[in-house]
DNA sequence: TCGCTTGCGTACGGAATCGTACCGATGGCC
DNA sequence: GGCCATCGGTACGATTCCGTACGCAAGCGA
């Protein structure tokens, strides 16, 4: 219902553009499959296919950049952690990005914590060859940095989500941003987990979550979620939803 | 009354850092005067000096961008509008940074509303150099971007203070921040002002200013503050402050 | 099959903040 | 010197969310 070209994909399920890019080039992930084809001719021998499990770390605060982390169908959180012990999620990253933003923009130190939110495979790539990358490939470079963009404007739409946007808005939004990343309607996540995301109670979540099934947007059965109606669930969720999206979306361009 | 350096000022207004880095060719914006001198010695042609009013616009959604400002003692807010007109300030820039980071990220069009907080001076670069400098230098690029990632961190900070943070805190998180970039213990703010920067009612912050002249870190009339007590302030702030602060210092490495 | 861990429903008083509104006081402007 | 817009003190019930806590039930491992 947006992108133009695409949605008039023929009888083969991969889309248009990405016949145009030779298919066999393809990672799975949407940034590093957006890059012109002089990118992507040798990428695969810089990427591992690594498999994550729920709730794996991928760095921590402080700690020296070793890997930039492209998922596939992993979903990754990004956290600040505060003095008490509280962590609040500050960015999500699915197949539309990368993680460890902080490698695009000239530093060489983790300055937040992510970890796998929901387990899937992500391609990974060392911090040298992604250097490398940016300082070679202007392609590659723009690229990135037009994610970094995208995920900096998100944290910015948080910022102003936390004080404007009930809590069952913000389900509704992380219940619809994750359904995107992973790519399908059914997901792990367990009320506890998305409300230290949220940085609510847990008794929070699960009121508005009682909330969103009684609607009929969504169901779920200890810590198994599956979006049942993904049209209410937008329509639920703050504005904050769409413009992250097309914030991404655009950033592919 | 209470500000301590400053009133110890000796002769030269000149710090020993600038001076080993030739006053002669300082600006006054802290970013740019930690270049190296190579890329300062004919950084003034490109750089014009604006006053700016308080309240008065530098960018909006949606525009191309024209230029990027260096604030020198004015103190600029980024802010995100949401769709029923409320706006919530995402970012603060004062000396120590630039307006207009999307420029550092590939791209060339505005993607949020920024303002003059506190009226004074910028130095202002027309995008076109700054394009210019940012593919020929590489340590300015490496600068503005090490710059970037400190906004980043901030807005991601910000996420997590806005939900875990009284008002008090963060009243006077935004007070303490906003008398560093000024770079005086005076300035002019009203609640009502405030209130819509940190997301909350009016009333709001006129019982926290309360709160806070009650206890003697500030005083205020009429939309000018003084902070008399600028330890205090601090350790009524949450660790945000200090943590925004370390962020911004470290970049400038 | 048992038991235990885990996930979630629910309830309670309380705190923080909201929306709104009214009004006094200040200070700039004519 | 008087007028008036602006600033901020204050109050009210309403609402949202908090902290906490208890209990039930599903499913996993032994």
């Amino acid at each position: 219902m947006s992108a133009r070209p695409r949605t008039r994909a023929p009888a083969r399920s991969v889309s248009r553009t990405a016949a145009v890019r030779s298919p066999a080039l393809l990672t799975g992930n949407r940034l590093l499959d957006a890059l012109p084809k002089a990118d992507r001719v040798n990428l695969a021998r810089d990427l591992k296919m690594v498999e994550l499990a729920a709730h794996q770390f991928t760095q921590s605060v402080g700690s020296t950049m070793q890997h930039v982390d492209f998922p596939i169908d992993a979903v990754l959180s990004v956290v600040a952690t505060l003095k008490n012990g509280d962590s609040v999620e500050v960015g999500t990253t699915g197949s539309e990005g990368f993680v460890e933003t902080d490698a695009a923009l000239s530093s060489s130190l983790s300055r937040r914590t992510a970890f796998c939110q929901v387990r899937g495979r992500v391609l990974r790539m060392s911090i040298e060859r992604f250097d490398q990358r940016m300082s070679t490939s202007i392609s590659f470079a723009r690229l990135m940095r037009r994610n970094v963009q995208a995920s900096l404007f998100t944290a910015q739409q948080f910022t102003a989500c936390n004080t404007k946007h009930s809590l069952l808005q913000r389900c509704a939004r992380w219940l619809s941003m994750t359904q995107d990343r992973v790519g399908s309607p059914h997901f792990t996540l367990t009320h506890e987990f998305l409300s230290i995301m949220l940085g609510v109670r847990r008794a929070g979540v699960s009121e508005a979550a009682d909330a969103l099934q009684k609607m009929g947007a969504i169901t779920y059965s200890r810590g198994r979620v599956s979006v049942l109606d993904s049209a209410l669930l937008n329509a639920t969720a703050c504005e904050c939803y769409e413009a992250c999206k097309r914030a991404f979306t655009a950033s592919l361009r």
